[in-house]
DNA sequence: GACTGATGTCAGCATGGGCTGATATTGTCA
DNA sequence: TGACAATATCAGCCCATGCTGACATCAGTC
């Protein structure tokens, strides 16, 4: 059976200003701050976006003072990555044997 | 460098109905009416879905008479895949060496 | 060629989600 | 405690997108 993939998850990342962030985040723990640098979007943009990451389970906070760290929970990726490779592999699998229903 | 996620395949994947489209024809490449019967949504409903996955990538058709076959491109989830599965270890990387930008 | 079934396209409506300015909240420092 | 910096939240506007009914198109059959 397939682990289906979490539609949660991946509507967070349909957006090419939160992918910009997860990218970002992947190479370096951030704090909003130098995420508005970065990007060059509004603070209250951003703030917006990471709240969408932030529930849906992609990036986790961590105070600092006055400031926030984002960085990313990688096992989650790790699992989307596995959905994907799963998913693709079944593809693969269904179109190299031509497994099709009859009409 | 890290390649970069494409957006235009997550948005089309970034919907319940699509997803379920995509775990169908990965186990059986189907024609619209099968899809019809699988998920209970409209003809219409259906065919616009199925056009965002064609534009995307996603998808390919193969006319059969007066049915359409539609069958995933495995190597579009398998780029997917691969792009997550890289993020995911840069990600690792970063958390576990507790790499951080100082503010 | 006429009919039927399969499929795609179009226009319209409703909802969701992104962006912004204003405001609230929280922590630091003097 | 008061001022300030960092961040989050809220309300409103606007655009993108999903869903639907109506219609168009195309292939197969009689």
């Amino acid at each position: 059976m397939l682990t289906s993939v979490d539609t949660e998850v991946i509507r967070a990342l349909a957006d090419p200003l939160r992918v910009r962030i997860v990218e970002l985040l992947a190479a370096e723990t951030l704090c909003t701050t130098h995420l508005v640098e970065e990007t060059g979007a509004r603070q209250t943009n951003l703030s917006n976006h990471l709240r969408v990451l932030r529930e849906a389970g992609v990036v986790e906070t961590e105070p600092c003072g006055r400031f926030t760290y984002y960085k990313l929970r990688p096992a989650v990726l790790e699992a989307l990555a596995g959905s994907f490779a799963e998913l693709g592999a079944a593809a693969r699998a269904t179109v190299d044997a031509d497994r099709k229903r009859a009409c």
